[in-house]
DNA sequence: TATGAATGAGTCTTCATTCAT
DNA sequence: TATGAATGAAGACTCATTCAT
C-alpha cells in the first residue's frame, strides 16, 4: 500500500534529485537491462517515492533518453566533425581515436545500448542511435570499395564496442587493453583503405 | 477476454504443437525480445490456450532453453572436437570456417541472444552460453601471445557475430558478404597466429 | 500488496462470472458513477481479484459496452422497426409508448448514462448511443415542422427519460406515475403532429 | 517533469488570478468532466503552478463550489422571489421565463451540471442544488393537482434544460430556438395550470 | 503571491503460473 | 492433450494535496 518512506531521510542534498535519478537509473538499468528495472527499484534506492520520479522525468523512458542525450553528445560532435573532413586515411584514424575515447566515456551507458538492443530498439533512443551509426559507417565506410573491405571498417567498429564489453574478460591491465584494442581497430581501417 | 477458442482450427498437425511453440516463441522473442514477448502472445499466434503451453514447458525460461539446446548442438560438437585438436593454426582456421557456419544455421537465435544478453544473462542459457564462449576463447586465442594479437582473435569471432547481424544493412549479395566475413575473420586469427 | 483472499469463498457458482461482473458493475456504476467506481471495488464485492475480471472483460470500458449492448437490444430492435414505418401520428405514438417501456426494462443503465453524460461521451457507447438518438429523432421529429413543434417533440422524449429519474421524486404510486409520464409525452406528440 | 515555468508570462493581469483559474476551471470541467478535469491540466492552462492554485483555493471542490455560488446567484434570488409571490398562473409563468433568462447566463456551469450528475450528487454543490430545485418544484408544481399536470410541470422545466444542451442539434436560428423552448415551457405550464 | 519538490493513495492493466476437469 | 477460470504479484502512471521557501 504505497511507498512507505520512514523518517530517517533527512533534507540531505536537495536540488540534486534529477541527477542522482540518472544516476542511479543508469546503474540499474547497466546491471539488470531496462524492462527489469523498475520504477521501484530506482525509488527505493534513492529513498524516495516514486511519484518523486515522475516530478522530474515524465516516463521511464524518458529517463533513459536524457541519460542518451546527456552522455552522447561528445559523440554527436565527433560525427558532425567528421562529416565536414574529407574522406582520408587520416580522418578516420583520428575518428577511430576519438570514437574509442567517446566510448570510454559513457561506457555504462554503451554496454547498456549494447546488451538491450532488442529493448532500445524499440525505444525512442533506437532511432537517435541508429542515425548516428548510420553516419559513422558514411564516414569510415567507402560503399566503392571491395566488400572485404567494407566489411573490414564495420569489423573495426565492432571491436571498439566489443572491448569495451567483452574484452574486460581478458587478463591484462586495463589502459594496455585500450591500446592493443584501438590498435587493432586503425589496423583495420588502414587494411581497408589500402584496398586489402 | 478468456483464452477463447473459436471451434474453426481443425485438428491439424497432431503432436507437433511443442515444435510449433519454439517455432514461434523464437519468431516472436528474436523479433521483439524475450520480455517484451509473452505467453499470451505466443498462445495467441497457434491459437491455443496459455495452459497448453504449460502441457508442453514447465516454464517460459524452458521454451527458451530448449530452443538454445537444440539449436547449438553443432557448435557444441564443434568445441568439443576443437578442444582435442593441436592450437595450430590450421585448426584456428577450421574452427572459424565451420563456426561460421554453425551460426549461420542458427541465426535467429543468435540474433536474439546479441540483442538480449542482459536478459540472457540472468537465465539458465546465460551460463550456458558464457561456457561455450569461453571454451572458444580457449581454443583461439593464446594467453601468451601479445595483447594485439588476443584482440584480434576475439575480434575475429565478434566480426562473425556482427556480421550475422548488423552487416545485413550493408548492401551487395549475402553470400558474397557472407564470404568476405568468413576472409576478414580469418584473416585476423592469421594475422594473430603469425604474431602481429 | 496483491489481492488477498481468505479461503472462505467456496467453489460456489461457476460459469456465471461474467454475469455477476456485469450485475455488480451496473450497480455501482450507476451508484457511483463510472470514474468514482474501481475494478478493485467490483472485484472486491465479488471477492474475486482483479485480474479475474480481466479474464472475462479486456478493459473496464469493456464492461460498460457489454452492459449497453446486452441491455440496449429491444431499443436497437424497436429503432429499426420505426424506420421502416410511415411517418404517421399513430406510429410516432407506438415508438413513444414501446420507447417508455423498453426504457423501464434497463432502467438503471439509463439512469447511468442519464447522469454520467460526460463520461459517456468520452467512451465508446457513446458514439453508439449518439447514433441511437439520431435515428429516434429523425423518427419523431419532421424538420419541416414549425420550431415549436420540433422541440415539443425532443421535449416528449426528454420527458421520458427524466421520468425514469427525477421523477422518481414525486409523491405517488409508480404506476401512476408512468402513465402520467407516458400521457405528457404522447400529448406532446400528438399536439406536434397537429402543427401547435 | 515537474511544474516548470519558462519565465515567458509576463506579469499579466495582477490580481485577477483567481478569475482567470475559476474561468479556466469552468471550460475544462464543462468539456471534460470534474474527476477528468486534473489540477495539472488547469494550471498547466493558465502557465502557472499547481500550488497556485491551492493559494486560492483550498481543494479542487472550492474551485466547482465558488463558481456555483458566483453563477447561479440569480436564480437564488429568483427563487426567494417566487417563494413569496401567490401560487397564480401569471407567477408562475414569469418564474419560467425569468428561469430561462437565468440558465442562459450561465449555460456552461449548467451544462457542467447536467453532464456530471452522477459526480455532481456526491459533492457539496449537490446538496445546494438539491435545495434550489426542491424549492422552484415547490413553486411551480402543486402537489393537489392530478399527476399527468404535476408531470407536465416538471416536464416544462426539464424542456428548459434540456433546450441549453440538446436541443442545439436541431437546425435553426437560436434565437428562435430559444423561444421556441420557451413558449413549450410556458404551454406545459399553462395546460398544468389549467387542470389538464 | 506564488514555486519547487515531494508524498501517499490509488488507478488500470499485464504477466507467469496453477489446477480442476 | 488440452481448456476454462482464476490468482498473486508487480508494472507504469496519475492525482489531489502539502509545505518550506
Amino acid at each position: 500500500m504505497g511507498d512507505t518512506m520512514d523518517g530517517t531521510k533527512q533534507h540531505r542534498r536537495r536540488g540534486d534529485t534529477r541527477q542522482r535519478i540518472q544516476d542511479v537509473a543508469l546503474e540499474l538499468f547497466a546491471e539488470q537491462g531496462y524492462e527489469k528495472t523498475s520504477l521501484r527499484e530506482i525509488a527505493e534506492r534513492l529513498e524516495v517515492t516514486k511519484a518523486a520520479l515522475y516530478y522530474h522525468f515524465k516516463t521511464k523512458e524518458e529517463i533513459l533518453v536524457s541519460l542518451f542525450e546527456d552522455l552522447t553528445q561528445p559523440m554527436e560532435e565527433l560525427i558532425e566533425w567528421g562529416l565536414e573532413q574529407p574522406r582520408s586515411l587520416e580522418t578516420k584514424q583520428e575518428i577511430v581515436r576519438r570514437y574509442s575515447a567517446a566510448l570510454s566515456g559513457a561506457a555504462p551507458l554503451f554496454r547498456f545500448m549494447q546488451e538491450n538492443q532488442a529493448t532500445v530498439r524499440e525505444l525512442r533512443i533506437g532511432e537517435m542511435l541508429k542515425n548516428r551509426t548510420l553516419s559513422l559507417k558514411d564516414i569510415l565506410v567507402d560503399p566503392e570499395a571491395e566488400m572485404t573491405d567494407q566489411v573490414r571498417c564495420v569489423s573495426a567498429l565492432f571491436t571498439l564496442h566489443a572491448g569495451m564489453i567483452v574484452l574486460q574478460d581478458l587478463e591484462g591491465d586495463p589502459e594496455t587493453k585500450r591500446k592493443a584494442i584501438l590498435e587493432v581497430a586503425i589496423d583495420l581501417i588502414t587494411q581497408a583503405h589500402q584496398g586489402g
